[in-house]
DNA sequence: TGACGATATGTCATTTCTGACATACATTTA
DNA sequence: TAAATGTATGTCAGAAATGACATATCGTCA
């Protein structure tokens, strides 16, 4: 894996593992993580747009400021579900 | 909620209750399950295109014949994650 | 017709995701 | 600096999704 990805995937909290165990993310992996980041991304922007808090979104799609702080920062025990209805209601 | 949007719905599976319950899906809800059926519809075009049956797509994904089935009809079991890694693998 | 291959549906044990809570960290403001 | 506000992280019980299996339904060909 070469190390600009490796960063950033550790950057955002995936456990990549260390380079003596030879780990690999398969091109799937990685296209469904960054697929996930680039979402993540995206709903930050819109809540910035919008000058909401954390929190206050939380309380607009129905959810906690915890979880709505995982789905920016593309946690893994976030789902594209979550995500993609997060954005729906905006 | 219009009638064709109902029965649209309600062939693919989806429990919409009956008029008496005034029973309405939000455009969020609405939204979410038009999604889901148009990445059901794509995945089975997509396997159609590859002259795969269900159970040999289910081999490819690590899946099974029944789960590739609900895939393609959208049902409430299936997650947009699941349907995107599904498409991804293809 | 019936038998066969493909697809759909129902159920279930296990796994994964979820909101909630506590708490840590970061940034701003007085 | 300290307090206040906002964001991130860890954990957990309950909820939802998963693969697997059994079985039903559909299509087609003899």
């Amino acid at each position: 894996m070469k190390t600009a990805k490796r960063n950033k995937l550790e950057a955002n909290g995936w456990k990549v593992g260390n380079a003596a165990d030879f780990l690999e993310l398969s091109d799937e992996e990685s296209a469904y993580i960054e697929l996930k980041l680039k979402l993540a991304n995206k709903l930050k922007d819109a809540r910035s747009q919008r000058r909401l808090t954390q929190k206050q979104l939380a309380e607009l799609i129905d959810s906690s400021q915890s979880r709505v702080a995982k789905m920016e920062t593309g946690d893994p025990s976030v789902s594209l579900d979550l995500l993609i209805k997060a954005l729906r209601k905006n």
